[in-house]
DNA sequence: TTGAAAGCGTTACCAC
DNA sequence: GTGGTAACGCTTTCAA
């Protein structure tokens, strides 16, 4: 049996009164009574029951967090991000992975609801109206995707796809391709008008492909497509696809930059394992779960946060053919 | 703020014990009073609080998960396994991830332990003594350590490097090296274990170099060194470590596996996306965390699962030169 | 500064 | 079969 705060309020000779207020409101007790419990509750081992205090001051302690899947190393790296904040301020973090089924969101959300004090929501995929529904009955920030009137932090997408086309562009690149993320992902919308509208101004032919699955697999498949275009370059949706592409085409004997350049996007931490490592847009992905964290926390209604994002120029893109 | 039981019980006209055996033990009331209360519930949109159930019950309905880096790909698998399976029966799951930190570990457990029904401790780091004394605490299941008395999933280890070095020998390979994980990790000593036990019984030579960090930058550090030695094949101690090796490999134009042969263990994703694609004994991960899951639930005391391990045949191992 | 007691939402026990 | 009520562990009035 775990050890209650009468216990404690017993061996110390005070009330549970006392014991509460010497633990979590320090100043109102005189200083030796509060060091005798303190003593006393440390020695003991005691540590409050969450689920009751939660009962009474309608605050859990507890955090949710729903990720479309955490095979994705995308995710993880958010989700150390969440994590670590919450541990810091001292809340616990409920993990929910929706394996990629827009379906399931809502319901796991609805059901972590009553336990948690806020919602993170990491690319969720659900529907807008739906999403805006669920933000009405539960705290919520949006993590990687953005609608009005809902807390969120995103990143610089224009920016991150400027310098990426910036990139291409010094290495003479004229064409070149993008290929599509899922159809239901707001990132990959994102993706796709700030590629148009950076191309738009560009002398840049654009060809685009897809749409794929945001995995490893969905870049194999697609990547014969791409070499029989006549693209010199290809932005894929994500990291993962972008190493499907190389994946192929190495297998192909096709030359990665010689024949064609690949940019991914996200810089997960396998972009730099492979050969050649791959030149990427990173995205914030630990500063991006600490935000998201900061705002729930912080309850500043309605906060868009937008981090930088950065290309990392490795060894998968080089002068146009 | 949310409906509650009371509530339910007017609008029906029964008691609030009425309500709760309508809806948790509905063979004890009358059907007519039965199907009103849970018309009423419905309508109104009721959800039982389940910390306020948990704290009459003693079962909360979470389960606690500790994992020491999620940013290690071998982790978010066993954490899909661990939350789907959890999510079957209808438990929520608590994420806590380490970093790395031993000392951490112990503390998290503790601040969990009250809110959940038990603990899977993903390959804890702390010490036997501290392990046991926190199982007596909270139920607790092992998943990838095992020590006397505690519950506890884990692989066949020692089949799983029999086949590697048959497959090794097999393609003429005399002299071996091992690329040893972080000392206090248990499955790097069950692997030097195993591994010492299958060479004995072999003409194979065996060299053991490390310990090196369980990361990339391990392989990469340690790499030279190995091939300094006159080893024809090195299996690492974990695919990570594998990985940082063929990297350094490819930077100094050592050919795979035509100079030297790679081989490495958990079969993480990453392991199929490089080129060559690497040779792995793969453990199980998903199911693991599956098995983690049922032990406790099922609470059958101190048993121990040992599931199988499987030789996965890649690019990166080949005859001996 | 401290203690007694009410009450959070639920279930379990004991009467009826 | 059903209702009243104590109890779970905690925090927060209200008095002293």
């Amino acid at each position: 049996m775990a050890v209650t705060i009468k216990e404690v309020a017993r061996v110390a000779g005070v009330s549970t009164a006392t014991v509460t207020r010497a633990l979590s409101s320090p100043e109102v007790v005189r200083p030796a009574t509060r060091e005798r419990v303190r003593e006393v509750a440390a020695s003991l081992g005691y540590h409050p029951n969450r689920a009751a205090r939660g009962l009474i001051t309608g605050r859990t302690g507890n955090l949710g967090l729903l990720v479309p899947d955490l095979a994705n190393p995308f995710f993880p790296s958010i989700v150390k991000g969440v994590q670590g904040r919450a541990h810091e301020a001292d809340h616990a973090v409920f993990l929910a992975d929706t394996d990629e089924d827009p379906a399931a969101e809502a319901g796991l959300v609805r059901k972590l609801a009553k336990q948690v004090d806020g919602m993170v929501l990491c690319s969720p995929r659900m529907a807008e109206a739906e999403l805006r529904e669920l933000a009405a009955e539960v705290p919520t920030v949006l993590v990687y995707r953005r609608i009005p009137g809902v807390p969120s932090v995103t990143a610089e997408f224009l920016d991150g796809m400027r310098q990426a086309v910036s990139h291409l562009v010094a290495l003479s690149h004229k064409k070149i391709a993008y290929v599509a993320g899922p159809r239901s992902s707001w990132a990959n919308r994102e993706r796709v008008r700030s590629l148009r509208a950076v191309t738009r101004k560009s002398e840049v032919e654009l060809t685009e492909f897809g749409n794929v699955a945001p995995q490893f697999h969905g870049g194999v498949s697609v990547a014969d497509s791409v070499l029989a275009s006549n693209v010199t370059a290809v932005i894929a949706y994500n990291d993962l696809v972008a190493l499907g592409l190389l994946h192929r085409f190495a297998a192909r004997g096709v030359s990665v930059p010689g024949d064609i350049s690949v940019l991914g996007f996200d810089d997960i931490p396998l972009a730099e394992m492979v050969h050649p490592a791959l030149t990427t847009v990173a995205l914030p992905k630990e500063e991006a779960g600490q935000a998201g964290v900061d705002l729930l926390l912080d309850r500043k209604p309605a906060v868009r946060r937008e981090l930088p994002t950065q290309l990392m120029v490795r060894g998968s893109t080089g002068p146009a053919r």
